[in-house]
DNA sequence: CCTACCGATCGGTAGG
DNA sequence: CCTACCGATCGGTAGG
């Protein structure tokens, strides 16, 4: 029989990202080092190596990683026969949860994405790119009246983003305002804003 | 008669500011050594070390010289008599106008203000903090609903802020939306969600 | 001949 | 306002 791999090497692989994301979360990309890594996870830097090419190639599975997850939670809001208004609902309780729980890869994605190299880059780009469209496309349902100013409602979605992608600099979910409420009074602002865009 | 300062001092200190700027905002702070500002203002880095005590001194000056010219234009769409809808337009194509204007530094302030160190770093907060509530009070005007619930204003007014900060990393003023209507739009919004909250 | 892993150290460059 | 340097640490790789 063949040698196969080590049984546990996702389980390592997973543990190695995860730490990553901890401390170019905090420090940055260019403030965390290899080394530093490697002692957060009580193995060594060739270990690191094994399982990664180069220090930039962890960075991209950190964004990789959540995009991929952000794109699942957007396909998952977007299946079924709800209304477009109750769908954007659905789409921003689960971009909020992945933004909480996975806080340390969204920061990343946010702050690093200049150091992951251009063919890489791109990949994450596009990704993001397509949960953007997914979020347009449901604004025009919503807004029938913006089918044919592509720009008022491309304008709309990226502040929709603008509003909830930087919620973790701020944000304190055991505050006054739960997590729903905050993601729904984002959509009531979006979709009120969207009315008065229609309007004018 | 007693040595004084060189007759440009300020001019060059402030454009070792503006090309620290501009290689603080493309490579990060960690990425872009004091050596690179050196070079691309064709001087040495001993002649920096003259102007400045360390490298985060350098990154202070970028940050809190883009925070104080917000404030005072904040200060200035306050005065006056308009009223407060009024107000917070004038004072978004403002910020707006500032955000292009100083693009290097605003992107520095917002992607590099944990390596400030912590004392200097709470006094360009603590202007932020001004910032926000001089919005947060506006919104309560236009909304009067809203005074006794300040979780929910100060919640409306971060919004504001995630949809205006990050405009930069998307926004052509050259596109289809100018910027007079990218910031009545955020106005809109905000303005719309913020009538919908107050019956909620 | 493979994968899994270590202690030690490489050539270069960082801030000061 | 410069050249010449420093202690330390960087990302990545050697032999075994």
């Amino acid at each position: 029989m063949a040698r196969t791999q080590a049984a546990d090497y996702d389980e390592r692989k997973q543990a190695i990202v995860e730490q990553a994301a901890a401390l170019f979360a905090t420090r940055g990309f260019n403030g965390a080092s290899v080394a530093d890594i490697a002692d957060r996870g009580k193995i060594s830097k060739s270990l690191i190596y094994h399982y990664y090419e180069s220090k930039e190639d962890i960075l991209y599975d950190v964004m990789i990683s959540h995009v991929r997850a952000l794109e699942a939670a957007a396909a998952d809001a977007l299946a079924g026969g709800a209304k477009p208004e109750q769908k954007l609902r659905d789409l921003t309780q689960l971009f909020m949860a992945l933004y909480v729980g996975a806080a340390d890869r969204h920061k990343v994605l946010l702050n690093d994405l200049d150091y992951v190299p251009k063919a890489r880059r791109a990949e994450i780009v596009q990704v993001q790119r397509g949960l953007i469209e997914s979020v347009r496309a449901l604004l025009v349902e919503i807004e029938p009246a913006l089918k044919k100013r592509e720009g008022v409602s491309l304008t709309a979605a990226m502040l929709f983003f603008g509003a909830i992608n930087w919620t973790h600099t701020w944000y304190d979910a055991k505050g006054a305002v739960s997590p729903e409420a905050l993601a729904n009074m984002v959509v009531d602002m979006t979709v009120a804003g969207l009315a008065r865009a229609a309007e004018g």
